[in-house]
DNA sequence: TGCCGTAATTGGTTCAAACCACACGAACGC
DNA sequence: GCGTTCGTGTGGTTTGAACCAATTACGGCA
């Protein structure tokens, strides 16, 4: 699919360049647009596709080679690292001791409050991100891989939107340990097309919550998406 | 003052402008020249008189914030963060951003319901463990500092109590953004004997209500002590 | 005197251009 | 044939400029 679908056509959002060129990159390398192991575009016919300067690439690919997804070798190029189906990742040692149990209490106990926060703090510029988010997820079809990993990016988005970066550090432990969960690989098993679009419907209804400043209607998608997540993990015991 | 031995007299070495930088301000801020707290020049000053672009200063004060030595304030200034005599310097990046206000809020999100888990689960021998650090704690007179690092180790303890090894690596941040908010805020100031006193009738009672497995009686000492620490922190503005 | 709005200053972001050093391959010479 | 050389492409670094956004300082107005 690729895009050329550039933020010139609508919202331009200056001071959000990096980060939707970060977005759309590692989303291509999530959905295997970019194999494992491939070599990327070189810097400069990036910038020229993505409509940026060449500066805004390498800011963008500084992080995602601090992520550990791409490794760069001057004069040859950049090349994916990431492993979609890898139990191998840059993810925080904790993350391997926690069971999907553990994951999940800790889920129920931040989420709802990082929700009503985020309601309350999110500028229009992050819920315009979100939106974006949003649209791709609506994209995805079967491609359960792809859609966690688009779950994750909403959810973090979201926990951006707080305004708390103690939160932010919080949550992002969560997510990793979310991603290191074994369980993960039987979740996604169960993220059948057709539960695919429930998820949609319910992330759809969580995004209007949020634009609206709802914040019982935006609390109320996200209980019930936790509860979704606690049912497949117990039906899967 | 300090050098106009620019690289442009003479020996220019492209690939090393950035560390020259690097290693001036570093060396300034060690020796003092820059003082801890202080202001240090503007990014365009600072380029002018090194004798390089805005932009190799940027990159420079980017690394030497990264290393906590330097806090940059958009509108304000770059301000020396780097404490000679430090005691402690291995906080995590994150704590650094993290105002009085959001670490407050994220306590409230995480304690409560920290405590309820800990009462159900903790071990006989955590609990013992925790005996041991309340008797010290018991045993502070006046030094105030011991008394907040016993403090945060007894809330350590019961992160580790709730068996959920997520949730205390979160709590881990929390612990370190308080650390890093004492050594700004006057926190200690308000420390009084007669204060740690009441301190200490608190965390006593605390332990009783853990030891007894009382869930409600624990979380009301915990919410006891969330309120008195954020009715401190309101009087500080 | 006190308050508010504007102007100046500061860090934050993005752009465009030029040059360097390295890597790889193709053309060349032996 | 084999090794060297040189050209081209790639990431790496630095520069200079322009604009944005947060903050502060100042001056005039009530």
């Amino acid at each position: 699919m690729a895009n050329s679908s550039l933020p010139s056509s609508g919202a331009y959002l200056p001071g959000a360049t990096v980060k939707y060129v970060i977005e759309t990159l590692s989303t291509r390398i999530v959905t295997q647009e970019y194999a494992s192991e491939e070599r990327l575009p070189s810097e400069r016919q990036l910038a020229q596709d993505l409509g940026v300067a060449r500066n805004t690439v390498r800011e963008a690919l500084d992080q995602l080679e601090a992520r550990g997804m791409i490794r760069r070798r001057a004069g040859s190029g950049s090349f994916v690292t990431y492993d979609p189906d890898g139990e191998n990742s840059a993810t925080s040692p904790v993350a391997a001791d926690v069971g999907p149990l553990q994951l999940q209490v800790m889920r129920g106990i931040l989420e709802p409050e990082m929700m009503r926060l985020a309601v309350v703090n999110m500028t229009p510029r992050q819920i315009e991100a979100l939106s974006v988010v949003l649209s791709k997820m609506e994209a995805v079809q079967a491609d359960a891989t792809a859609f966690v990993r688009l779950e994750e990016e909403f959810h973090r988005l979201i926990a951006e939107g707080t305004g708390n970066p103690l939160l932010l550090a919080c949550y992002n432990l969560v997510l990793d340990a979310r991603r290191q969960s074994f369980r993960t690989a039987m979740y996604r098993r169960h993220l059948t097309p057709a539960r695919i679009a429930i998820y949609q419907r319910g992330y759809n209804g969580l995004f209007n919550a949020i634009a609206a400043r709802d914040i019982e209607e935006a609390s109320e998608f996200m209980k019930l998406s936790l509860i979704e997540d606690q049912r497949i993990l117990l039906q899967e015991d």
